[in-house]
DNA sequence: TCCGCGAGATGTATCGTTAAATCTCGTGGC
DNA sequence: GCCACGAGATTTAACGATACATCTCGCGGA
């Protein structure tokens, strides 16, 4: 391995001065500067980040912690962040957490952040007491739906709100019954699926229907493939509606999945919404209705509130909540969106 | 910040007896390490993983680099390699290299890649010469299809194979004109486009069918959204087909929405076969027919040659391919997979 | 002529940990 | 009674960079 030391000594200047050449830094002659450049290049040498941090603490590396690399919504979401980090020279890596408190909670770890200059975190499995336990000395910006101290600075998507919306929108088209896949009426602590259904309560009873508990349909990982066996089993036990919000699009791309095993046709017999306007969901035949939270504004939202508090450890926090904008595709009966 | 001598002298120790007890060695007595633990505890003390990595070079974590995010494979990808790492107490971060050439040797600057005691690499824009330049210390395990210089570890799919087995499939159901999408017959170095279309081209030339250049239908992200307007455009422009190979099961969902579009029913008037087998293809309407290269293996090869290497850094490069396997279902008219 | 100044370069201490060498005893063999 | 031995603990010197203080000069002003 080269070390900067090697540069100076092939380039007969000091140590600091190939940092300084090297960070861009004031007093370096512009020969000098040139002859250690060269030499960088000859040698082929490349900081040694871990040195580096250990000695200034910067990282140059925001860290996204997400409950599972294989939802859809975290792949994107990671490529969105990943994307707007870039031209700043900032450099996103991604970790897993499992959605298990534990594995969460270790991720969390001060060991584990201290490795980046900031951290987005998208927890699921963590409840208010958790992370009013972790006091780490590292700016971070919660992405997610659960309720948190007040200390941390936070992005939101207008979950209650979108819910609503997307219920309307089906009893707007016809729909009288309307279950609500991935549904959570009450729950220690309020999380994405509890808001979610609490906007469908909203909307139902404001269209002065009734909302039966039969139509309230638990999940548990919000899998595809658990979404497509709870529906088929509600149906086949005997539950009938004409309308489905489903709490994610996830949980939908299953429910359509379900209610074709059960001989449903949508939007015939059964509308559909969901939640969260992934990529592929334009892409289903038939096109998903589906609310959109404003992908960019969640991301630059997400970020401002981490470059603020990277500037400013001590910046006061912010909550910030983005917009719900209701899609309107095929898995619904109404007129398409404006 | 409490660093290890804050522990050491609450304790009455050494920082040496401190680092011996939290890294598990011997010649620490029962009752010294007890209250070392104690300390610990009671200070809430973490390691410095910087610190640690500098003086040791150990860092727990393996990386894995992959184009992109979105593309539901490295998700899945990404996912699995996670959950078999964390049994080893190993930690996975995974970086988005953004599918450019340029990007791609960012990530692998000798800076990043000090980072990680492996890297797993799913390379898409480097070619071969970009490859033979670099000369990194870390372990390196490259996942995918393009050509690599002999010393590099890897793994990858039985690319040509699968192609062919989905190609003979769609012809053993009745299929005379087979169009494959995302297709690529040449390429100044062979990729995973090049060597399905080979597989495809094999299938054509067994069953005597020709193979007419109009029957390659070129991808350049192979995204979702391009291969559904690909299909579109196809159709549109006169193109006729009894069946499309998509090269990818992400691909093989947007030429479901594309042949919706193109008012083509699936599997009636045109069948259709991808490559992956994505967790989401079952449960696409109708289940998508695809070739499932072994995930398990792939990922359980994968690590294997990575630890053999971080176990001895001279270690014979080893290539290895998984075996593809048919799985039949709705978007293809033959009898159901074994 | 002398002093102050600032550009250009260097020296030194340090970040928090670990590898390796060293020190200190109590014990058992002869 | 002496010495070898090893468990238990400590000391010392890095790992590779950067913050901060310092040094050297040539030059212009008093």
């Amino acid at each position: 391995m080269i070390t900067m030391s090697d540069v100076a000594r092939a380039a007969g200047v000091s140590v600091m001065t190939v940092s300084n050449v090297l960070n861009e830094r004031t007093n370096v002659g512009a020969d000098t500067r040139l002859r250690v450049l060269e030499v960088v290049e000859e040698l082929g040498y490349e900081i040694n980040l871990t040195a580096r941090r250990l000695r200034s603490g910067r990282t140059g590396t925001i860290g996204l912690i997400v409950p599972q690399f294989d939802l859809h919504y975290y792949g994107e979401l990671a490529s969105r962040i990943s994307e707007a980090l870039a031209p700043e020279g900032m450099h996103l890596v991604v970790e897993q957490s499992g959605a298990s408190r534990e594995r969460e909670l270790s991720a969390l770890s001060l060991a584990r952040l201290q490795q980046y200059d900031g951290v987005l975190l998208s927890a699921v499995g963590l409840d208010m007491a958790d992370l009013d336990r972790i006091h780490p000395d590292v700016p971070i910006v919660l992405l997610g739906e659960q309720a948190v101290p007040e200390r941390y600075h936070r992005v939101r998507m207008g979950n209650v709100e979108g819910a609503r919306l997307a219920t309307e929108h089906l009893v707007g088209c016809g729909a009288r019954r309307v279950a609500v896949l991935g549904g959570k009426t009450s729950a220690p602590h309020p999380e994405m699926a509890t808001y979610r259904t609490d906007g469908w309560s909203q909307a139902l009873d404001q269209a002065g229907l009734p909302h039966d508990p039969a139509l309230v349909i638990p999940l548990t990982t919000y899998s595809i493939a658990e979404a497509r066996s709870a529906i088929s089993a509600a149906v086949d036990g005997g539950l009938e509606v004409d309308a489905i919000f489903a709490v994610t699009d996830e949980v939908a791309i299953g429910a359509l999945a379900g209610l074709h095993d059960a001989g449903l046709r949508v939007p015939e017999d059964v509308q559909l919404a969901g939640f969260d306007n992934l990529g592929i969901s334009a892409h289903l035949v038939p096109g998903l209705t589906t609310i959109d939270p404003d992908h960019p504004t969640l991301v630059t939202e997400a970020l401002r509130l981490l470059r603020r508090q990277l500037k400013d450890r001590t910046a006061d926090p912010e909550h910030v909540v983005s917009g719900a904008r209701l899609v309107a595709r095929g898995t619904t009966r109404g007129r398409s969106a404006p």
